[in-house]
DNA sequence: CGAATAGTTGAGGACTATCAAAAGTGGTGG
DNA sequence: CCACCACTTTTGATAGTCCTCAACTATTCG
């Protein structure tokens, strides 16, 4: 895989966080870096160690994970080519997950000091970074909801969105179909289910008409349909995130009662919604 | 709530995160801020919004929850006074989830503009902050893995042990007890259980004298029972975040095989324990 | 005291896990 | 080109955790 294409696609997504100049991609384009190889299911970080690189992603599939104490394995996040993936090692000062392979992978791996200098010289630079930790934050959240409230169709669905979105950004898909980068058994441990439902749960959903599937590559015959099969919705992947944060006049969900303004304020609350705690009932 | 101790307590937080000095404490007390207060349920974020202010909880607890199409609500984290709730609020250009109170809080409210100054212009505070948010997706993860992999009893056990230690930072508890800022239905929400089964589950937990309880105040008996009974491991809540990050040589995980040095390099793998994906059979 | 919230209990059912094994896929070497 | 091996996907039968529905009791607060 290219390293510069690679990094010029990084470029353009720290540029959509938050706004660069010329000083800031130029240090982006003379990081020194190792160049590195892992085969797949090798460990890239491990749960307890205080890694002294940073890794930016140039080709194939990583993804973060973490043990219960009896062997359970949950995939929490995963990573596609132009992610820097653990910057927080260069922050905090010791690993609270494992990073592994999923296919073999390239990467470039960045001394932590050099990080640490970057961020220390080009604040908008930093900022991006920071911004970018802050959209991770965010899809945790939802995996949060999908593993804790949402059932096995919903959640592998939901899984099936995020592939197709996040793909299609990066050039690797589109969201009529790609080719899936896990295996059964990893989509258990991302939903938090065995890879036996998984199978099921799948072959139901093929039967719906959700998808279809030639081998592992996923074909999606009606995005819409999908996507509300599956509860989703694409804004915790902040795609439009634009720089500045901009005035408050985009309420575009479909879903909820956004009544308007905020109420931050004062007042004790009287609706019954408001002591219900706003909940909607079942559909 | 006595506005300057909740600082003065947040400062010392971020001091943990990140070394400040002088001037980086003085700009943190001089931010302006207007005092508001909320009533217990009432939404202080919502999802969809772009707040122009960010919140300094003073006294009191709040949540972040997000809702499912049909009503399933996830709570994803709480909050305790001197947290800066909703620093992403100041970076991301629209709100991915609520932000509601548990009890009735007062906070102070900051304006984006003055949040965004203090980071343009103390880059060690802005650090501090940036870590702090670190240390929030860290604890996503936790949360993902909890409800993802965890059975209803370790689930629950995990959550109290949480509690125990940052209500224990906070000065509002200790690990041998405290006063539950949460009711069964919200406990419910944070594990993905329904509140009836949370009911039985802590009921269960009492008969095996892993906690016992007086009204909403929760005593652990045995605190290295619990921790055992529930998976808990403090590593992920980041509390010995110590600045700088340091060299790479305290491994005191007591689960997990660490086999010594990462194996990042190069080099085809052929252990069986790498080509399993280093998942541990069941105990 | 009465209304509202929170906690408790029972019975039955649904979703998902577990155990076991067969069939399909892909790469390797003779 | 085929046999062989490892891995992945698929299928069946059974069990168990947790959910749903419904009601009852305890606690809080005006």
């Amino acid at each position: 895989m290219n390293f510069s294409d690679t990094l010029e696609r990084m470029i353009r997504k720290f540029e959509r966080r938050a706004p660069l100049d010329d000083s800031d991609r130029a240090a982006l384009r003379s990081l020194p870096f190792t160049r590195r190889t892992a085969s797949a299911r090798s460990f890239i970080v491990r749960e307890g160690s205080s890694p002294d690189v940073s890794c930016l992603l140039l080709s194939g599939y990583t993804f973060r994970q973490k043990l219960t104490g009896d062997g359970g394995r949950q995939i929490v996040s995963f990573h596609l080519p132009g992610d820097f993936m653990d910057l927080e090692g260069s922050l905090l000062s010791c690993a609270d997950h494992n990073i592994q392979a999923l296919t073999r992978v390239d990467y470039a791996a960045v001394p932590v000091r050099h990080i640490l200098d970057l961020i220390d010289n080009h604040p908008r630079l930093a900022r991006a970074m920071w911004i970018d930790t802050l959209v991770d934050a965010s899809i945790y959240r939802e995996w949060v909801l999908n593993v804790g409230r949402r059932n096995a169709r919903e959640r592998i669905g939901h899984l099936l969105c995020e592939f197709a979105l996040r793909l299609d950004l990066a050039g690797l898909g589109t969201t009529h179909g790609y080719q899936c980068p896990m295996n059964q058994e990893q989509i258990a441990d991302c939903t938090g289910l065995t890879p036996i439902h998984v199978n099921r749960t799948l072959k139901a959903m093929e039967a719906e008409g959700l998808i279809r599937r030639h081998l592992r590559f996923i074909e999606i015959p009606d995005w819409k349909h999908l996507r509300e099969a599956s509860g989703f919705d694409d804004t915790y992947l902040h795609l439009r995130q634009v720089g500045e944060p901009v005035v408050n006049h985009h309420v575009s969900r479909t879903r909820g009662s956004q009544t308007g303004a905020n109420n931050n304020s004062v007042s004790a609350q009287t609706s019954a919604s408001a002591r219900s705690g706003e909940r909607p009932g079942p559909a």
